[in-house]
DNA sequence: TTACTATATTCGAATCTATGAATATTATAA
DNA sequence: TTATAATATTCATAGATTCGAATATAGTAA
């Protein structure tokens, strides 16, 4: 039931599944940032953050704030950073259990 | 710095953004079920189902039980569950911002 | 106006993704 | 063994995404 939420939810996750746009986000955490101050820090194109840009504010997930020629980009909300979060976090404890897992088989003796 | 890691968050996050995993996702909210359970509730062909849980399961979204001849899937980690519950808020919160602004502008006296 | 800087958009080729259809596998029962 | 039910996989096509290259726009200064 209601199959439009979970296009929309998908659509967001779509923009989510990008390295590029993940690192821009990642760098937006300290807080504001303009394009080419961007483009700078994750070494690619004027161009290409741009298009992520443009990408991640269709969706809603950045804001801007313009000053003079400068654009300025912000983290929209910070619950995109929680849901990042929780992400990441179940990426560790992935590999942790893989690790773990490892561990068993190369040194046995090593368990509890 | 480490482009790994946003590599693969982006792949979860590619895995997320289809609505068809996502109501599986939702779906095993309530707990374990079936393939052709799955494929019932959805209203989708058992193959495409089976599809999409391969996905689900390549990526450690979710774990499988075998008993006979069914296979029975469960969401591995609840952080997904919480992560998908962040991104809906975010979609919500959006509607409802959408919903102030139009409403502003059709009744501005119900402003404040 | 012209020039310049910052940012955005368009276009095309390569790559990736989703689906239905068909087929294969696995486990159980007869 | 054969048959059957549940699930998985392969394949081909249609559609979407990414990137670089080129171009366009917006703001400011001279």
């Amino acid at each position: 039931m209601d199959k439009l939420i979970f296009q929309r939810h998908a659509e967001v996750c779509q923009t989510l599944a990008n390295p590029v746009r993940l690192e821009i986000l990642s760098l937006l955490r300290a807080g504001e940032k303009g394009v080419g101050e961007l483009a700078e820090l994750a070494e690619l194109s004027q161009a290409n953050v741009s298009q992520h840009l443009s990408n991640l504010r269709s969706k809603g997930l950045v804001s801007t704030r313009r000053e003079g020629t400068h654009i300025y980009y912000c983290i929209a909300n910070p619950k995109i950073i929680r849901a990042c979060d929780l992400i990441r976090e179940v990426l560790v404890e992935q590999a942790t259990e893989h690790a773990e897992l490892v561990g068993a088989t190369l040194a046995p003796r090593s368990r509890r």
